[in-house]
DNA sequence: CAGCATCGAACGAACGCTCGCTTGACTTTT
DNA sequence: AAAAGTCAAGCGAGCGTTCGTTCGATGCTG
Protein backbone atom coordinates (compact mmCIF):
# COMPACT_ATOMS: atom_id res chain seq x y z
CA UNK A 1 0.00 0.00 0.00
CA UNK A 2 2.48 2.51 0.96
CA UNK A 3 5.83 2.69 -0.85
CA UNK A 4 6.69 5.90 -2.75
CA UNK A 5 5.55 7.87 0.17
CA UNK A 6 7.49 11.38 0.10
CA UNK A 7 7.37 13.13 3.31
CA UNK A 8 7.81 11.60 6.76
CA UNK A 9 4.24 13.12 6.96
CA UNK A 10 2.79 9.29 7.30
CA UNK A 11 -0.37 10.91 5.43
CA UNK A 12 -2.07 9.59 2.11
CA UNK A 13 -4.27 11.21 0.11
CA UNK A 14 -5.23 9.31 -2.48
CA UNK A 15 -9.04 7.79 -2.70
CA UNK A 16 -8.54 4.54 -1.18
CA UNK A 17 -6.56 6.21 1.49
CA UNK A 18 -9.15 8.36 2.33
CA UNK A 19 -11.85 5.63 2.21
CA UNK A 20 -9.62 3.72 4.32
CA UNK A 21 -9.73 6.44 7.06
CA UNK A 22 -13.81 6.83 6.33
CA UNK A 23 -13.94 3.30 7.17
CA UNK A 24 -12.10 3.52 10.34
CA UNK A 25 -13.61 6.19 11.47
CA UNK A 26 -17.56 5.05 11.19
CA UNK A 27 -16.88 1.34 11.52
CA UNK A 28 -19.85 1.28 14.10
CA UNK A 29 -22.42 2.40 11.40
CA UNK A 30 -20.89 0.29 8.38
CA UNK A 31 -22.69 -2.64 8.72
CA UNK A 32 -19.78 -4.21 6.41
CA UNK A 33 -17.15 -6.77 8.69
CA UNK A 34 -14.34 -7.38 6.00
CA UNK A 35 -12.09 -3.91 5.75
CA UNK A 36 -10.77 -4.33 2.32
CA UNK A 37 -14.49 -5.40 0.96
CA UNK A 38 -16.08 -2.49 2.77
CA UNK A 39 -13.63 -0.17 1.82
CA UNK A 40 -13.51 -1.07 -1.89
CA UNK A 41 -17.13 -0.26 -1.81
CA UNK A 42 -17.07 2.52 -0.73
CA UNK A 43 -14.24 4.22 -2.88
CA UNK A 44 -16.67 3.71 -5.10
CA UNK A 45 -19.60 4.91 -3.12
CA UNK A 46 -17.64 7.93 -2.67
CA UNK A 47 -16.17 8.35 -6.19
CA UNK A 48 -19.51 8.45 -7.64
CA UNK A 49 -21.27 10.60 -4.71
CA UNK A 50 -18.58 13.35 -5.77
CA UNK A 51 -19.01 13.00 -9.44
CA UNK A 52 -22.44 13.35 -9.39
CA UNK A 53 -22.79 15.94 -6.39
CA UNK A 54 -20.22 18.25 -8.59
CA UNK A 55 -22.36 17.76 -11.37
CA UNK A 56 -25.84 19.01 -10.15
CA UNK A 57 -25.54 19.60 -6.35
CA UNK A 58 -25.82 17.00 -3.22
CA UNK A 59 -29.04 17.43 -2.80
CA UNK A 60 -30.70 16.46 -6.38
CA UNK A 61 -28.32 13.49 -6.44
CA UNK A 62 -30.83 10.67 -5.67
CA UNK A 63 -29.73 7.38 -4.25
CA UNK A 64 -31.01 5.79 -7.21
CA UNK A 65 -28.64 7.91 -9.08
CA UNK A 66 -26.14 6.84 -6.72
CA UNK A 67 -26.63 3.10 -6.86
CA UNK A 68 -26.18 3.12 -10.73
CA UNK A 69 -23.38 4.73 -11.00
CA UNK A 70 -21.50 3.43 -8.10
CA UNK A 71 -22.84 -0.26 -9.24
CA UNK A 72 -24.60 -0.87 -5.53
CA UNK A 73 -27.89 -2.31 -4.97
CA UNK A 74 -30.10 0.61 -3.14
CA UNK A 75 -30.20 -1.87 0.16
CA UNK A 76 -26.45 -2.57 -0.40
CA UNK A 77 -25.59 1.48 -0.15
CA UNK A 78 -27.33 1.15 3.52
CA UNK A 79 -24.55 -1.16 4.26
CA UNK A 80 -22.60 1.71 4.69
CA UNK A 81 -24.34 4.96 6.05
CA UNK A 82 -27.40 4.87 7.83
CA UNK A 83 -28.89 8.04 6.04
CA UNK A 84 -28.32 10.61 3.13
CA UNK A 85 -26.79 13.19 5.46
CA UNK A 86 -24.05 10.51 6.79
CA UNK A 87 -22.88 10.26 3.58
CA UNK A 88 -22.39 13.98 3.32
CA UNK A 89 -20.53 14.27 6.56
CA UNK A 90 -18.55 11.42 6.05
CA UNK A 91 -16.86 13.70 3.04
CA UNK A 92 -16.90 16.73 4.68
CA UNK A 93 -14.73 15.47 8.10
CA UNK A 94 -11.99 13.57 5.92
CA UNK A 95 -11.49 17.00 4.10
CA UNK A 96 -11.17 19.55 6.61
CA UNK A 97 -9.22 16.60 8.32
CA UNK A 98 -6.75 16.44 5.69
CA UNK A 99 -6.36 20.74 5.45
CA UNK A 100 -5.26 20.73 8.98
CA UNK A 101 -3.06 17.69 8.77
CA UNK A 102 -1.65 18.85 5.34
CA UNK A 103 -0.86 22.48 6.27
CA UNK A 104 0.56 21.51 9.92
CA UNK A 105 2.93 19.19 8.43
CA UNK A 106 5.45 22.57 7.79
CA UNK A 107 9.21 21.33 7.66
CA UNK A 108 11.39 22.76 9.98
CA UNK A 109 13.86 24.86 8.11
CA UNK A 110 11.14 25.78 6.04
CA UNK A 111 9.19 27.33 9.32
CA UNK A 112 12.24 30.24 9.39
CA UNK A 113 12.05 31.98 6.32
CA UNK A 114 8.16 33.92 6.50
CA UNK A 115 8.22 34.26 2.85
CA UNK A 116 8.75 30.38 2.37
CA UNK A 117 6.78 29.57 4.93
CA UNK A 118 4.12 31.37 3.47
CA UNK A 119 5.15 30.04 -0.23
CA UNK A 120 5.36 26.26 0.97
CA UNK A 121 1.30 26.92 2.87
CA UNK A 122 -0.01 28.10 -0.29
CA UNK A 123 1.81 25.35 -2.91
CA UNK A 124 1.11 22.98 -0.25
CA UNK A 125 -2.57 23.83 -0.40
CA UNK A 126 -2.95 24.35 -3.69
CA UNK A 127 -1.49 20.46 -3.93
CA UNK A 128 -4.05 18.97 -1.67
CA UNK A 129 -6.58 20.40 -3.74
CA UNK A 130 -5.52 19.39 -6.55
CA UNK A 131 -4.89 15.73 -5.09
CA UNK A 132 -8.23 16.16 -3.53
CA UNK A 133 -10.37 18.15 -6.18
CA UNK A 134 -13.73 16.59 -5.84
CA UNK A 135 -13.65 16.55 -1.74
CA UNK A 136 -12.84 20.14 -2.04
CA UNK A 137 -15.38 21.18 -4.22
CA UNK A 138 -17.53 18.96 -2.86
CA UNK A 139 -16.81 20.73 0.84
CA UNK A 140 -17.13 24.22 -0.62
CA UNK A 141 -20.75 23.93 -1.62
CA UNK A 142 -22.16 21.64 0.63
CA UNK A 143 -21.15 23.03 3.74
CA UNK A 144 -23.67 25.29 4.16
CA UNK A 145 -26.80 23.58 3.32
CA UNK A 146 -26.26 21.02 6.31
CA UNK A 147 -26.51 20.51 9.86
CA UNK A 148 -25.29 22.60 12.19
CA UNK A 149 -22.65 19.89 13.25
CA UNK A 150 -21.45 19.81 9.74
CA UNK A 151 -21.79 23.74 9.48
CA UNK A 152 -19.64 24.54 12.66
CA UNK A 153 -16.80 21.89 11.22
CA UNK A 154 -16.52 23.63 8.10
CA UNK A 155 -16.42 27.62 9.49
CA UNK A 156 -13.63 26.04 12.37
CA UNK A 157 -11.75 24.26 9.63
CA UNK A 158 -11.69 27.62 7.71
CA UNK A 159 -10.72 29.73 10.66
CA UNK A 160 -7.36 27.25 11.20
CA UNK A 161 -6.12 27.80 7.77
CA UNK A 162 -6.59 31.43 8.33
CA UNK A 163 -4.97 31.38 11.24
CA UNK A 164 -1.94 29.69 10.45
CA UNK A 165 -1.77 32.35 7.43
CA UNK A 166 -2.08 35.01 10.07
CA UNK A 167 0.59 33.91 12.09
CA UNK A 168 2.89 33.64 9.17
CA UNK A 169 2.64 36.97 8.32
CA UNK A 170 3.12 38.16 11.77
CA UNK A 171 6.20 36.25 12.00
CA UNK A 172 7.10 38.07 8.83
CA UNK A 173 6.09 41.79 9.94
CA UNK A 174 8.22 40.94 13.12
CA UNK A 175 11.03 39.87 11.25
CA UNK A 176 10.59 42.88 8.92
CA UNK A 177 10.46 41.22 5.85
CA UNK A 178 6.62 42.04 5.08
CA UNK A 179 4.89 45.43 5.37
CA UNK A 180 0.88 44.76 6.04
CA UNK A 181 -1.04 47.13 7.47
CA UNK A 182 -4.14 44.48 8.79
CA UNK A 183 -2.76 40.81 9.49
CA UNK A 184 -5.83 39.10 10.04
CA UNK A 185 -7.64 40.86 7.06
CA UNK A 186 -4.44 40.20 4.54
CA UNK A 187 -5.06 36.45 6.15
CA UNK A 188 -8.49 36.19 5.11
CA UNK A 189 -7.91 37.62 1.56
CA UNK A 190 -5.11 34.23 0.98
CA UNK A 191 -8.32 32.15 1.19
CA UNK A 192 -10.31 32.88 -1.81
CA UNK A 193 -7.09 33.02 -3.79
CA UNK A 194 -6.48 29.51 -2.83
CA UNK A 195 -10.40 28.50 -3.10
CA UNK A 196 -10.43 29.61 -6.57
CA UNK A 197 -8.02 27.10 -8.10
CA UNK A 198 -10.65 23.78 -7.07
CA UNK A 199 -13.81 26.03 -7.54
CA UNK A 200 -13.19 27.02 -11.04
CA UNK A 201 -10.56 24.62 -12.10
CA UNK A 202 -11.87 24.12 -15.59
CA UNK A 203 -11.28 27.32 -16.40
CA UNK A 204 -7.78 27.43 -15.38
CA UNK A 205 -7.63 23.80 -16.97
CA UNK A 206 -8.79 25.82 -20.62
CA UNK A 207 -5.89 28.49 -19.89
CA UNK A 208 -3.08 25.56 -19.66
CA UNK A 209 -2.64 26.81 -15.88
CA UNK A 210 -1.74 23.58 -13.73
CA UNK A 211 -1.13 23.63 -9.96
CA UNK A 212 2.55 23.97 -9.52
CA UNK A 213 2.51 27.30 -11.70
CA UNK A 214 -1.16 28.01 -10.30
CA UNK A 215 0.68 28.37 -6.74
CA UNK A 216 3.70 30.06 -8.33
CA UNK A 217 1.40 32.84 -9.71
CA UNK A 218 -0.50 33.40 -6.30
CA UNK A 219 2.74 33.17 -4.18
CA UNK A 220 3.96 36.00 -6.52
CA UNK A 221 1.16 38.12 -6.52
CA UNK A 222 0.88 37.66 -2.75
CA UNK A 223 4.16 38.13 -1.54
CA UNK A 224 4.26 41.11 -4.29
CA UNK A 225 2.07 42.93 -2.04
CA UNK A 226 3.64 42.13 0.98
CA UNK A 227 7.10 43.16 0.08
CA UNK A 228 8.34 46.47 2.08
CA UNK A 229 7.91 49.50 -0.74
CA UNK A 230 11.21 52.07 -0.05
CA UNK A 231 8.95 54.85 0.33
CA UNK A 232 6.11 56.33 -1.16
CA UNK A 233 3.65 54.67 0.66
CA UNK A 234 0.38 55.72 -1.33
CA UNK A 235 -2.13 54.08 0.62
CA UNK A 236 -5.21 54.82 -1.62
CA UNK A 237 -6.93 57.82 0.18
CA UNK A 238 -10.39 56.30 0.56
CA UNK A 239 -12.42 54.11 -2.49
CA UNK A 240 -13.55 56.61 -5.29
CA UNK A 241 -17.71 57.09 -4.18
CA UNK A 242 -18.91 54.18 -5.79
CA UNK A 243 -22.75 54.50 -4.50
CA UNK A 244 -24.80 52.92 -6.51
CA UNK A 245 -28.46 54.27 -6.70
CA UNK A 246 -30.97 52.59 -4.39
CA UNK A 247 -34.38 54.12 -5.42
CA UNK A 248 -34.76 56.21 -1.54
CA UNK A 249 -35.72 54.25 1.25
CA UNK A 250 -37.84 51.50 -0.59
CA UNK A 251 -37.80 48.22 0.16
CA UNK A 252 -40.50 47.55 2.67
CA UNK A 253 -38.85 45.65 5.51
CA UNK A 254 -41.94 44.18 6.27
CA UNK A 255 -44.40 43.44 3.44
CA UNK A 256 -46.46 41.40 5.70
CA UNK A 257 -50.01 40.59 4.01
CA UNK A 258 -52.76 39.01 5.80
CA UNK A 259 -54.00 35.08 4.71
CA UNK A 260 -57.11 33.99 4.82
CA UNK A 261 -56.35 31.63 7.36
CA UNK A 262 -52.88 31.54 9.01
CA UNK B 1 -39.51 55.94 -7.22
CA UNK B 2 -36.55 57.86 -8.10
CA UNK B 3 -35.32 60.62 -6.53
CA UNK B 4 -32.02 60.40 -4.83
CA UNK B 5 -30.61 58.90 -8.26
CA UNK B 6 -26.37 59.15 -7.64
CA UNK B 7 -24.83 59.07 -11.30
CA UNK B 8 -26.80 59.34 -14.38
CA UNK B 9 -26.73 55.79 -15.00
CA UNK B 10 -30.32 55.20 -15.05
CA UNK B 11 -29.99 51.97 -13.11
CA UNK B 12 -31.54 51.46 -9.96
CA UNK B 13 -30.75 48.55 -7.91
CA UNK B 14 -33.27 48.09 -4.99
CA UNK B 15 -35.39 44.96 -4.54
CA UNK B 16 -38.48 47.04 -6.12
CA UNK B 17 -36.87 48.05 -9.37
CA UNK B 18 -35.11 45.05 -9.90
CA UNK B 19 -38.38 43.25 -9.97
CA UNK B 20 -40.07 45.24 -11.82
CA UNK B 21 -37.46 44.71 -14.59
CA UNK B 22 -37.99 40.62 -14.69
CA UNK B 23 -41.76 41.72 -14.65
CA UNK B 24 -40.58 43.57 -17.99
CA UNK B 25 -38.48 40.58 -19.05
CA UNK B 26 -41.22 38.14 -18.42
CA UNK B 27 -44.52 39.99 -19.55
CA UNK B 28 -45.15 37.00 -21.41
CA UNK B 29 -45.20 33.81 -19.05
CA UNK B 30 -46.57 36.15 -16.09
CA UNK B 31 -49.98 35.51 -16.02
CA UNK B 32 -50.88 38.90 -14.07
CA UNK B 33 -51.79 41.74 -15.87
CA UNK B 34 -51.51 44.96 -13.89
CA UNK B 35 -48.15 45.85 -13.59
CA UNK B 36 -47.83 47.04 -9.52
CA UNK B 37 -49.91 44.16 -8.89
CA UNK B 38 -47.40 41.51 -10.20
CA UNK B 39 -44.02 43.69 -9.71
CA UNK B 40 -45.64 44.16 -5.88
CA UNK B 41 -46.19 40.23 -5.55
CA UNK B 42 -42.75 39.12 -7.25
CA UNK B 43 -40.86 41.67 -4.88
CA UNK B 44 -42.70 39.12 -2.37
CA UNK B 45 -41.85 36.10 -3.97
CA UNK B 46 -37.97 37.16 -4.60
CA UNK B 47 -37.62 38.32 -1.43
CA UNK B 48 -38.61 35.29 0.07
CA UNK B 49 -36.42 32.86 -2.31
CA UNK B 50 -33.41 34.50 -1.86
CA UNK B 51 -33.82 33.81 1.77
CA UNK B 52 -34.73 30.73 2.03
CA UNK B 53 -32.51 29.63 -0.88
CA UNK B 54 -29.40 31.33 0.70
CA UNK B 55 -30.03 29.12 3.97
CA UNK B 56 -30.61 25.65 2.75
CA UNK B 57 -30.50 25.42 -1.21
CA UNK B 58 -32.66 26.22 -4.15
CA UNK B 59 -33.19 22.73 -4.59
CA UNK B 60 -34.12 22.09 -0.98
CA UNK B 61 -36.54 24.83 -1.02
CA UNK B 62 -40.16 23.60 -1.88
CA UNK B 63 -42.62 25.52 -3.33
CA UNK B 64 -44.99 24.91 -0.01
CA UNK B 65 -42.27 26.72 1.67
CA UNK B 66 -41.67 29.60 -0.71
CA UNK B 67 -45.77 29.82 -0.92
CA UNK B 68 -45.37 30.06 2.93
CA UNK B 69 -43.00 32.45 3.31
CA UNK B 70 -44.28 34.96 0.52
CA UNK B 71 -47.91 34.78 1.79
CA UNK B 72 -48.77 33.64 -1.68
CA UNK B 73 -51.06 30.39 -2.24
CA UNK B 74 -49.30 27.43 -4.36
CA UNK B 75 -51.42 28.13 -7.17
CA UNK B 76 -50.98 31.61 -6.99
CA UNK B 77 -47.44 31.46 -7.51
CA UNK B 78 -47.74 29.69 -10.95
CA UNK B 79 -49.14 33.18 -12.17
CA UNK B 80 -45.88 34.07 -12.14
CA UNK B 81 -43.55 31.92 -13.32
CA UNK B 82 -44.62 28.57 -15.29
CA UNK B 83 -41.48 26.10 -13.27
CA UNK B 84 -39.36 26.27 -10.70
CA UNK B 85 -36.17 26.40 -13.00
CA UNK B 86 -37.90 29.27 -14.24
CA UNK B 87 -38.00 31.08 -11.03
CA UNK B 88 -34.30 30.56 -10.77
CA UNK B 89 -33.22 31.85 -14.32
CA UNK B 90 -35.27 34.91 -13.77
CA UNK B 91 -32.86 35.71 -10.84
CA UNK B 92 -29.76 34.63 -12.49
CA UNK B 93 -30.43 36.77 -15.43
CA UNK B 94 -31.45 39.86 -13.05
CA UNK B 95 -27.93 39.54 -11.56
CA UNK B 96 -26.05 39.29 -14.43
CA UNK B 97 -27.27 41.54 -15.95
CA UNK B 98 -26.97 44.72 -13.21
CA UNK B 99 -23.01 43.01 -12.71
CA UNK B 100 -22.43 44.55 -17.02
CA UNK B 101 -24.82 47.55 -16.66
CA UNK B 102 -23.20 48.65 -13.40
CA UNK B 103 -19.09 48.36 -14.52
CA UNK B 104 -19.65 49.69 -18.10
CA UNK B 105 -20.68 52.75 -16.32
CA UNK B 106 -16.98 54.52 -15.64
CA UNK B 107 -16.67 58.01 -15.61
CA UNK B 108 -14.59 59.63 -17.94
CA UNK B 109 -12.19 61.05 -15.97
CA UNK B 110 -12.27 57.81 -13.77
CA UNK B 111 -10.67 55.97 -17.25
CA UNK B 112 -8.14 58.10 -17.42
CA UNK B 113 -5.60 56.91 -14.53
CA UNK B 114 -5.80 52.84 -14.72
CA UNK B 115 -5.10 52.74 -10.86
CA UNK B 116 -7.79 54.78 -10.14
CA UNK B 117 -10.07 53.17 -12.91
CA UNK B 118 -9.19 49.51 -11.52
CA UNK B 119 -9.92 50.99 -7.74
CA UNK B 120 -13.49 52.33 -9.18
CA UNK B 121 -14.20 48.96 -10.52
CA UNK B 122 -13.56 47.29 -6.98
CA UNK B 123 -15.36 49.41 -5.20
CA UNK B 124 -18.42 49.50 -7.44
CA UNK B 125 -18.46 45.83 -7.74
CA UNK B 126 -18.31 45.31 -4.39
CA UNK B 127 -20.64 48.57 -3.74
CA UNK B 128 -22.99 46.35 -5.93
CA UNK B 129 -22.80 43.06 -4.15
CA UNK B 130 -23.29 44.78 -1.06
CA UNK B 131 -26.78 46.00 -2.35
CA UNK B 132 -27.65 43.13 -4.00
CA UNK B 133 -26.09 40.62 -1.67
CA UNK B 134 -28.50 37.81 -1.49
CA UNK B 135 -29.09 38.22 -5.19
CA UNK B 136 -25.08 37.72 -5.60
CA UNK B 137 -25.06 34.65 -2.97
CA UNK B 138 -27.68 32.75 -5.08
CA UNK B 139 -26.48 33.27 -8.52
CA UNK B 140 -22.74 31.90 -7.35
CA UNK B 141 -24.69 29.29 -5.44
CA UNK B 142 -26.90 27.83 -7.66
CA UNK B 143 -25.19 28.39 -11.01
CA UNK B 144 -23.84 25.26 -11.55
CA UNK B 145 -26.53 23.07 -11.20
CA UNK B 146 -28.68 24.45 -13.78
CA UNK B 147 -29.99 24.24 -17.39
CA UNK B 148 -27.55 24.95 -20.19
CA UNK B 149 -28.73 28.57 -20.77
CA UNK B 150 -28.12 29.61 -17.22
CA UNK B 151 -25.05 27.64 -17.18
CA UNK B 152 -23.55 29.90 -20.49
CA UNK B 153 -24.91 33.09 -19.02
CA UNK B 154 -23.36 33.17 -15.91
CA UNK B 155 -19.71 31.92 -17.56
CA UNK B 156 -20.14 34.65 -20.34
CA UNK B 157 -20.84 37.21 -17.73
CA UNK B 158 -18.28 36.34 -15.27
CA UNK B 159 -15.48 36.41 -18.38
CA UNK B 160 -17.26 39.72 -19.25
CA UNK B 161 -16.09 41.56 -15.95
CA UNK B 162 -12.87 39.45 -15.84
CA UNK B 163 -12.15 41.01 -19.30
CA UNK B 164 -12.68 44.55 -17.73
CA UNK B 165 -10.11 43.96 -15.33
CA UNK B 166 -7.67 42.21 -17.83
CA UNK B 167 -8.11 45.26 -19.72
CA UNK B 168 -7.54 47.94 -17.40
CA UNK B 169 -4.02 45.79 -16.23
CA UNK B 170 -3.56 46.40 -19.69
CA UNK B 171 -3.57 50.26 -20.04
CA UNK B 172 -1.70 50.06 -17.07
CA UNK B 173 1.51 48.21 -17.73
CA UNK B 174 1.28 50.51 -21.45
CA UNK B 175 1.44 53.73 -19.35
CA UNK B 176 4.13 52.08 -16.97
CA UNK B 177 2.27 52.53 -13.77
CA UNK B 178 1.99 48.60 -13.11
CA UNK B 179 3.90 45.87 -13.50
CA UNK B 180 2.20 42.58 -14.58
CA UNK B 181 3.64 39.54 -15.66
CA UNK B 182 0.73 37.89 -17.08
CA UNK B 183 -2.15 40.07 -16.98
CA UNK B 184 -4.96 38.06 -17.72
CA UNK B 185 -4.00 35.45 -14.86
CA UNK B 186 -3.68 38.69 -12.59
CA UNK B 187 -7.37 40.15 -13.47
CA UNK B 188 -8.23 36.41 -13.04
CA UNK B 189 -7.36 36.50 -9.17
CA UNK B 190 -9.09 39.76 -8.54
CA UNK B 191 -12.48 38.14 -8.67
CA UNK B 192 -12.07 35.63 -5.71
CA UNK B 193 -11.40 38.71 -4.28
CA UNK B 194 -14.58 40.45 -4.94
CA UNK B 195 -16.40 37.11 -4.32
CA UNK B 196 -15.11 36.93 -0.70
CA UNK B 197 -16.98 39.84 0.03
CA UNK B 198 -20.61 38.87 -0.55
CA UNK B 199 -19.79 35.22 -0.17
CA UNK B 200 -18.80 34.94 3.12
CA UNK B 201 -20.24 38.94 3.98
CA UNK B 202 -21.20 37.31 7.82
CA UNK B 203 -17.43 36.43 9.05
CA UNK B 204 -15.99 40.16 7.93
CA UNK B 205 -19.26 41.38 9.40
CA UNK B 206 -18.57 39.76 12.60
CA UNK B 207 -14.83 41.43 12.71
CA UNK B 208 -16.24 45.15 11.65
CA UNK B 209 -15.59 45.64 8.19
CA UNK B 210 -18.07 47.19 6.17
CA UNK B 211 -18.30 47.39 2.26
CA UNK B 212 -16.34 50.70 1.81
CA UNK B 213 -13.62 48.82 4.10
CA UNK B 214 -13.17 45.97 2.41
CA UNK B 215 -13.03 47.53 -0.68
CA UNK B 216 -10.66 49.91 0.20
CA UNK B 217 -8.09 47.31 1.65
CA UNK B 218 -8.47 45.10 -1.06
CA UNK B 219 -7.81 47.75 -3.77
CA UNK B 220 -4.73 48.50 -1.42
CA UNK B 221 -3.96 45.13 -1.42
CA UNK B 222 -3.90 44.56 -5.44
CA UNK B 223 -2.51 47.47 -6.21
CA UNK B 224 0.61 47.29 -3.58
CA UNK B 225 0.91 43.91 -5.78
CA UNK B 226 1.36 45.57 -9.25
CA UNK B 227 2.79 48.60 -8.23
CA UNK B 228 6.29 48.17 -9.98
CA UNK B 229 9.54 47.64 -7.68
CA UNK B 230 12.62 49.80 -8.12
CA UNK B 231 15.21 46.52 -8.67
CA UNK B 232 15.13 43.29 -6.87
CA UNK B 233 12.60 41.48 -9.06
CA UNK B 234 12.82 38.36 -6.82
CA UNK B 235 10.13 36.09 -9.07
CA UNK B 236 9.92 33.47 -6.72
CA UNK B 237 12.12 30.39 -8.67
CA UNK B 238 9.29 28.39 -8.14
CA UNK B 239 7.31 26.48 -5.91
CA UNK B 240 9.07 24.86 -2.89
CA UNK B 241 8.60 21.22 -3.31
CA UNK B 242 4.82 20.66 -2.02
CA UNK B 243 4.23 17.21 -3.18
CA UNK B 244 1.58 15.04 -1.41
CA UNK B 245 1.97 11.80 -1.03
CA UNK B 246 -0.64 9.82 -3.44
CA UNK B 247 0.27 6.20 -2.20
CA UNK B 248 1.47 4.62 -5.60
CA UNK B 249 -0.44 5.01 -8.90
CA UNK B 250 -3.41 3.95 -7.25
CA UNK B 251 -6.75 5.62 -7.95
CA UNK B 252 -8.28 2.95 -9.99
CA UNK B 253 -9.28 4.77 -13.34
CA UNK B 254 -11.78 2.42 -14.24
CA UNK B 255 -13.33 0.83 -10.91
CA UNK B 256 -16.10 -0.71 -13.24
CA UNK B 257 -17.21 -3.47 -11.75
CA UNK B 258 -20.11 -5.60 -13.52
CA UNK B 259 -23.23 -5.84 -12.13
CA UNK B 260 -26.00 -8.84 -12.42
CA UNK B 261 -27.85 -7.12 -14.52
CA UNK B 262 -26.93 -3.88 -16.82
C1' DC C 1 -24.46 -25.11 5.65
C1' DA C 2 -23.93 -21.01 8.38
C1' DG C 3 -23.85 -16.29 8.03
C1' DC C 4 -22.19 -12.31 5.81
C1' DA C 5 -23.09 -9.37 2.00
C1' DT C 6 -26.16 -7.95 -1.48
C1' DC C 7 -30.30 -7.31 -3.75
C1' DG C 8 -34.64 -4.90 -5.41
C1' DA C 9 -39.59 -4.64 -4.79
C1' DA C 10 -42.42 -2.13 -1.79
C1' DC C 11 -43.85 1.84 1.40
C1' DG C 12 -45.12 6.24 3.18
C1' DA C 13 -43.92 10.93 2.75
C1' DA C 14 -43.16 14.84 0.18
C1' DC C 15 -42.35 16.80 -4.15
C1' DG C 16 -43.70 19.95 -8.45
C1' DC C 17 -47.58 21.09 -10.65
C1' DT C 18 -52.81 21.44 -12.09
C1' DC C 19 -57.42 22.88 -12.07
C1' DG C 20 -62.06 23.94 -10.70
C1' DC C 21 -63.66 27.16 -7.60
C1' DT C 22 -64.13 31.64 -4.82
C1' DT C 23 -63.42 36.41 -4.42
C1' DG C 24 -63.83 41.30 -5.22
C1' DA C 25 -63.21 45.42 -8.03
C1' DC C 26 -65.02 47.33 -12.05
C1' DT C 27 -68.48 47.73 -16.09
C1' DT C 28 -72.77 47.43 -17.98
C1' DT C 29 -77.63 47.25 -17.77
C1' DT C 30 -82.08 48.56 -16.16
C1' DA D 1 -78.40 54.35 -8.20
C1' DA D 2 -79.15 49.61 -7.54
C1' DA D 3 -78.70 45.14 -9.70
C1' DA D 4 -76.57 42.05 -12.65
C1' DG D 5 -72.70 40.63 -15.16
C1' DT D 6 -67.56 40.14 -16.08
C1' DC D 7 -63.09 38.73 -15.46
C1' DA D 8 -58.44 39.19 -13.55
C1' DA D 9 -56.45 37.36 -9.40
C1' DG D 10 -55.85 34.17 -5.92
C1' DC D 11 -56.77 29.86 -3.63
C1' DG D 12 -55.71 24.96 -1.93
C1' DA D 13 -57.05 20.11 -2.25
C1' DG D 14 -55.56 16.66 -5.13
C1' DC D 15 -52.84 14.46 -9.07
C1' DG D 16 -48.99 11.60 -10.59
C1' DT D 17 -44.27 11.09 -9.65
C1' DT D 18 -40.15 10.39 -7.21
C1' DC D 19 -37.78 10.61 -3.05
C1' DG D 20 -35.26 8.26 1.14
C1' DT D 21 -35.66 4.25 3.53
C1' DT D 22 -36.88 -0.70 4.86
C1' DC D 23 -36.85 -5.72 4.84
C1' DG D 24 -37.45 -10.45 3.55
C1' DA D 25 -35.46 -13.21 -0.11
C1' DT D 26 -31.23 -14.63 -2.52
C1' DG D 27 -26.68 -15.50 -3.58
C1' DC D 28 -21.76 -16.36 -2.31
C1' DT D 29 -17.99 -17.98 0.45
C1' DG D 30 -15.24 -20.23 3.73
Amino acid sequence: MSEQRQPAAGADYALEALCGRIYERHRDTIKVQKPHVAVANLVRIVEAVLTLSNRHGFHATTLRDLSRAAGISMGGLYSYFDGKDTLLLMILEQVADAVIEALEAVPEPVRADPAEHLAWLIATHVALSETMQPWFVFAYMEAKAFPPPARKAAVASELATERMFAQVLEAGVRAGCFSVADVDFTATLIKPLLQDWYVKRGKYRKRGVNAATYAARVSDFVLAALTPRPAAESETPLPPKASLPVGKASTPRNPTRKRKVD
